[in-house]
DNA sequence: AAGACAGCCAACCGCACCCTA
DNA sequence: CTAGGGTGCGGTTGGCTGTCT
């Protein structure tokens, strides 16, 4: 383990980017594609390490990014998200079209987190300050002192919610970009043979390596609510809906929850795929758009 | 006008994980 | 099985900019 070896090398470059590297570093992505990062500041002509030339595109360059202020939605669902998912920055930005982890991650630390406790909420655990403290004492073994204890069993759980569905016994859902939008208590219902709940919008602005689950979504979704259509009238700017969404668990049990999602022109084509091939095309009508 | 301070954000660092030879 | 390279992620830092005194 240790340093990156790309990381020792005295010659590089280090420190902000000038324009005429930015040049360098967009050209050759979009000419030749990434590859393997480590080559490419030596193929783009750059005094980088790789690592730093990856940063510099994820965070910087890619054309799909959104720039400017985060909307209230955004903000919302970061605080949602933040909620389930604890710090995890690059999941919670994989829920947030053309934003990226680092974006995200100093945007709730230097405003959300202020904001939260103005609020009178623990921006760590997400519950009232004062109620934070109560509810530990009510935990068995719990001492009642230790915030870092709290964070450490919302950790835990957060680890639960997040990770249901091994690779290995459902193959369609293997990669960590995804989001469940099931409480708790639902997951153990959902089975691997039906299960059709999962929204897919990560990779139709994933990082890097987008390729491996073009095809692999696998998930209905049903009663599409007008909103969705409305958004999709839109200027195709980022924008926000809800939607009824029918989560059919293995066995008779089915489920309806409601949900909020980011809506773009991408999101919502990505929505459309589906591995029901009626569905998708149905479902493509009714939104008025096309689907793939 | 200038220095102090605070906030923001781009970029770096170090670690963990994955993959392959 | 193991070592080493490559990659991704979260935490942290440092510099720039705006605001206050």
């Amino acid at each position: 383990m240790g340093r990156h070896v790309c990381c020792t090398e005295k010659k590089l470059r280090k420190g902000l980017w000038s324009p005429e590297e930015d040049d360098k570093l967009y050209n050759h992505i979009i000419r030749f594609g990434v590859g393997c990062w480590s080559s490419v500041p030596k193929l783009a002509g750059l005094q980088r390490c790789g690592k730093s030339c990856r940063l510099r595109w994820i965070n910087y360059l890619r054309p799909d990014l959104k720039r400017g202020s985060f909307s209230q939605q955004e903000e919302d669902l970061i605080i949602t998200l933040h909620s389930i998912l604890g710090n995890r920055w690059s999941q919670i930005a994989s829920q947030l079209p053309g934003r990226t982890d680092n974006e995200i991650k100093n945007f709730w630390n230097s405003t959300l987190k202020k904001k939260l406790r103005q609020r009178g909420v623990d921006p760590a655990t997400h519950k009232p300050i004062t109620n934070a403290v109560q509810s530990d004492t009510k935990k068995p073994g719990s001492d009642n002192s230790s915030v870092n204890e709290a964070l450490g069993e919302e950790k835990l759980m957060v680890k639960q919610v997040f990770n249901p569905f091994p690779e290995t016994e459902f193959q369609a859902v293997s990669d960590s970009n995804y989001i469940t939008p099931y409480p708790n208590e639902m997951l153990p219902f959902l089975g691997f043979e039906d299960y059709t709940g999962v929204l897919d919008v990560s990779d139709s602005y994933g990082y890097g390596d987008s390729s491996s689950n073009s095809n692999s979504s696998n998930w209905t979704c049903g009663n599409i609510g007008p909103e969705v259509t409305d958004v999709l009238e839109t200027d195709h700017v980022l924008n926000w809906t809800s939607a009824e969404v029918q989560l059919h668990a293995s066995g008779d049990e089915q489920f309806e929850q409601k949900i909020v999602f980011p809506c773009q022109e991408n999101a919502m084509r990505t929505l459309c795929r589906d591995p029901f091939g009626t569905s998708r095309e149905a479902l493509a009508n009714d939104l008025n758009m096309d689907y793939f």
